[in-house]
DNA sequence: CTCCTATATCAAAATATATTGATATGATAA
DNA sequence: TTATCATATCAATATATTTTGATATAGGAG
């Protein structure tokens, strides 16, 4: 419980989690969203892996992370995160690059 | 939301929510049950103050604290903190000390 | 094989948070 | 008044976390 809310208690894990609210998505649609260096992503993601909030899978050159099924409780404070927390700037970020097929 | 969990990434002051739960201690009741400093203690009931998962209330040379009513979300991990954490030793001390009339 | 891309990891530096010991404040009791 | 108790606060230190820049690894393309 006590790993929960200190992976939960930074501004870039959660806006993480929220982008991972549409899927799947690979560490470059991260840090393009975001706007963030990449070992800054992969740091963050490891500590949200840690926690049991999320999951990867590797795809060739890719890592896919997602958000991990967990027990009850987890779900309800990603559900809560997802629902409180705007961030229309990232998703944005997130289609432009997508469309520029930066990766 | 981040204000939250920050203030819940920590041992110490999930062990005060968890003795909250039992009604409003004064201070010396939570510094003898935690066997933790008095600054110590002030110091991570202020936190918890500010994240509004406690009030408190002074009565003569005392200041008694107790859990805050707070939004839905709030209670409902103030609720999952409490049910999930064991804290036998705290309460023990917590009741010595009370036997004994410290404060 | 060589080059490039995606990701992870590491050591160092920067920053944030927690702890300690001392002191301040304010209420009460003697 | 003076002494004492409960609590808060402060400055200094200790500790933990985050960020950065560099490098490692591994897959795919040419």
């Amino acid at each position: 419980m006590l790993e929960l809310f200190r992976a939960l208690s930074d501004e870039t894990r959660l806006r993480i989690i929220k982008l991972l609210e549409l899927g799947q998505l690979c560490v470059c649609d991260i840090t393009a969203a975001l706007e963030l260096s990449q070992p800054k992503v992969s740091f963050h993601l490891s500590i949200l892996k840690e926690a049991g909030l999320i999951m990867d899978r590797k795809e060739g050159k890719w890592v896919y992370y997602s958000l991990s099924a967990g027990d009850l409780f987890t779900r309800f404070l990603i559900i809560s995160i997802c629902e409180k927390l705007p961030n229309d700037a990232d998703m944005k970020r997130l289609e432009d690059s997508r469309k520029a097929r930066k990766c």
